[in-house]
DNA sequence: TTAATTAATGAAAATGATTTTCAATAACAA
DNA sequence: TTGTTATTGAAAATCATTTTCATTAATTAA
């Protein structure tokens, strides 16, 4: 298992130090318990379920704070901000818990469910390259990143 | 050129009329001047400036109208409703003016442009649809429709 | 056509997510 | 340890969208 990027559960002070001091941020106890909620979950959870989740441990730590933080960890790419029409905006880690990497959601237009989409066809993940190249130099468009989302009705709702 | 769903500009009392009785919908001034807007433009508008094209022809239509009528067009499957992340949802019509119809889109995070991405790979669509069915059945999922969204920087931001 | 029915509307108020303000706090370099 | 200043929490502000409710007007029945 290569060590380089690799993180487990229990790796002392926290991969992200280094990231962070190299930005200037500093790191603080709501950047950390932030972190490791997201570390936690494989839901998409909303800055308010992160607030609640943090909150049962440091009760003292407030919602603006985890707005702040989570637009923090955006900027430094290591969370993703997804939006699925429900009027709220919901996050994961870029480098997800068990290492999951890049992948799609389907999401249910009826109960809101979010399925993440991790078998991963190869033949996409190249044509998604090639497409990528085509739109870049067809619409000298510097391309940074994509989503894919699926909608539709999940087994329970359709 | 196939008439049958084919629409053009001078199209007298508008082909979404049969499409809004089929549904017990009344046809009213606001909902006719909404979809005129969205047949006009090649642009994502938001509802505000939907709301603001109408009404300089309607003063009297009102910004709550726009957002009842948008979702009932959303509803209908006439009107598509995107969020590029901006905070505010944007609208185009399914099937757009000159007949453009599926295609997805690059949004510059710096400027906030959107550019349609039309010059459909064909390989894209059929992998698509080859993606699409293999979900449906490995998750038991209904999938009713998709977004592809390329985040980046236009050419006049990078 | 006209009257009756009721969907649709507009204005104002309410909502809900997110952002801003600002004084107090705490991270960390020296 | 101390000084500097990034970060924080609470409260207020913002902004897009939704709800409420009395009024209006599209459609239907006569
Ligand atoms: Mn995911
Ligand atoms: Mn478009
Ligand atoms: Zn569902
Ligand atoms: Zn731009």
């Amino acid at each position: 298992m290569p060590r380089g990027h690799g993180r487990g559960f229990g790796m002392g002070p926290g991969w992200w130090h280094g990231r962070f001091r190299g930005c200037g941020y500093r790191i603080t106890i709501p950047r950390q318990e932030i972190l490791k909620v997201l570390n936690q979950t494989e839901e998409h959870l909303s800055a308010e379920e992160i607030y609640l989740r943090v909150h049962k441990v440091y009760p003292s730590v407030g919602l603006t704070t985890v707005y702040r933080t989570l637009e923090v960890l955006a900027d430094m790419g290591l969370v993703f901000r997804l939006e699925f029409g429900d009027g709220k905006a919901r996050y994961e880690l870029v480098e997800g818990p068990k290492g999951k990497l890049h992948h799609h959601h389907l999401v249910c237009t009826d109960c809101g469910r979010v399925i993440d989409y991790t078998d991963f066809i190869s033949e996409e993940k190249e044509l998604l390259d090639k497409t990528e190249k085509a739109l870049s130099s067809r619409h000298n468009f510097k391309i940074l990143n994509h989503q894919i989302h699926f909608y539709g009705l999940c087994n329970k709702c359709k």
